[in-house]
DNA sequence: TTTCCACGGGAAGTTAAGGAGA
DNA sequence: TCTCCTTAACTTCCCGTGGAAA
């Protein structure tokens, strides 16, 4: 027998609890469909396409919403000779500029041999280019521009709806949906933009409870064997996700988590124990993902804490927490940052959830201020760090500290292979010795 | 009611890195 | 090689905040 060997399986179909599956139907959305398929006629009638803009938290539908849609669109263009419909669909997840959006959508029209770079060029030249692509494109194009609200400038959403008017285009129609989760985008707009990409609104309002069982049963129809599903997995699941602002992406996945378990476990039956230990490593699995994703400092002050804990001095505010940094900063060769953009690492460690903090005020004698503490466990935050940190000495040191205070701790959070090297440099004798433990202070 | 303190938020400026084009 | 361009990460500065103390 080899190395893998296919699972006697839970599962018909695991695809169909994936992101990018696309159901037959869409549950409990028909009132949003319809204003949407409104907005979309334009496009079946030869005319100038609207504008749309869609809002609601996240997982309430407005992406599959538009990729039904669309793909339906598509489908019924077909039909009309006179009709020639193109769709650009661009997650804005990462693209905080226009200029970034703009090079990402030249790119989309271009073939692979000649894709631009995505810096270097003036604005300018890049909107020239963009003009060019999609005036040679000809016909109508619909630009989805999904989580818009990442783009941290409006510039291109004020050029793309306008680029006909302003003479930019001539055989090409664009029509532009804009996708945000963040209800407070649309009020930052500027007046200009406004009245252009919100020309047609629709509201994605969150789904209760009744409505994510109705969709959970629908995917879970099609991706498990009959059977399988106890009574309480598909109520504990959407109460999940209705408790998380109604969000169906949640409440999919923590069934999908939830079925992987089971399947680990070699369970002919998916448990509300199962639903537990899913969503509790869900939760690991996202927090890891943001400890990965810290600058080198991040990763220090996260690394201080962690010893502050691992001492028992936590909870502690800011200012507490600089010696410990400024010390494993020297110890890792790097210049220590400025006490105020420290204390922004500290927000973006309790932002993602791996720390707490507590706002206290002594008024006059003491002013407010703020104190942290980690919000879980150690040896959780020592196998994410020692994944993906190169920073020579700390690591190693900070293990060896949490295993004196913890004899149990797993051996899996030890330093990671090669972590007494840097990109293949050997680290200097004398940063050995000083990696000790006394050494902190 | 005013003052004071330690912060956080945000804007503006700086720096280094990486890429394009002449 | 030089200049121009964008970006991310950072520094610096100013202002606002909230509640206990004066």
């Amino acid at each position: 027998m080899g190395l893998f060997e296919r699972d006697t399986d839970i599962y018909r179909d695991r695809d169909a609890l994936r992101e990018d599956y696309q159901p037959a139907e869409l549950v409990g959305r028909d009132e949003e469909l319809s204003t949407y398929t409104s907005a979309l006629q334009p496009v079946i009638n030869g005319e100038q396409p609207n504008n749309v803009f869609l809002y609601g938290k996240t997982g309430v539908g407005k992406t599959a919403a538009t990729r039904y849609l669309l793909d339906h669109l598509r489908e019924d263009a077909e039909e009309y000779d006179d009709i020639a419909l193109d769709i650009i669909f661009l997650n804005c997840d990462g693209l905080s500029s226009s200029y970034q959006v703009a090079t990402h959508l030249v790119n989309e029209l271009r073939a692979e041999h000649n894709q631009i770079s995505t810096t270097g060029y003036p604005l300018a030249t890049v909107y020239e280019m963009l003009w060019e692509d999609l005036d040679s494109h000809g016909g109508t194009v619909l630009i989805v521009l999904d989580e818009i609200d990442n783009i941290g400038d409006d510039s291109i959403l004020y050029q793309l709806p306008r680029a006909r008017a302003n003479g930019k285009l001539e055989d090409t129609q664009v029509g532009l949906i804009g996708i945000s989760n963040d209800f407070s985008f649309r009020d930052d707009l500027s007046p200009k933009v406004k009245s252009s990409l919100c020309e047609n609104e629709i509201h994605f309002p969150a789904y209760d409870a009744t409505d994510l069982k109705a969709i959970l049963k629908q995917r879970a129809d099609v991706a498990f064997h009959d059977g399988v599903l106890e009574d309480g997995v598909i109520p504990l699941c959407a109460a999940y996700g209705a408790k998380d602002a109604g969000d169906a992406r949640q409440s999919i996945d923590l069934l999908m988590k939830a079925g992987d378990v089971a399947r680990d476990d070699e369970a002919t039956t998916i448990t509300e124990d199962h639903v537990d230990r899913g969503r509790t490593a869900l939760e690991r699995g996202r927090i890891e993902e943001g400890i990965r994703g810290l600058t080198e400092h991040g990763h220090l002050v996260l690394y201080a804490l962690v010893t502050n804990d691992l001492e028992g001095e936590t909870p502690i505010r800011s200012r507490d927490v600089r010696p410990r940094y400024t010390r494993f900063a020297e110890l890792a060769e790097r210049d220590p940052l400025v006490p105020r953009r420290m204390r922004d690492h500290l927000s973006e460690l309790a932002m993602l959830g791996i720390i707490s903090v507590t706002e206290r005020n002594e008024g006059r004698r003491g002013g407010t201020y703020r104190e942290y503490e980690l919000d879980m466990p150690v040896e959780q935050v020592l196998s994410a760090l020692s994944e993906t940190v190169k920073l020579v000495g700390v690591h190693e040191s900070v293990v060896e500290l949490a295993e004196d205070a913890m004899p149990d701790l797993t051996t899996s959070v030890a330093s990671t292979e090669g972590g007494d090297e840097t990109d293949g440099e050997e680290r200097p004798e004398a940063d050995r010795s000083d990696a000790s433990l006394a050494s902190f202070e």
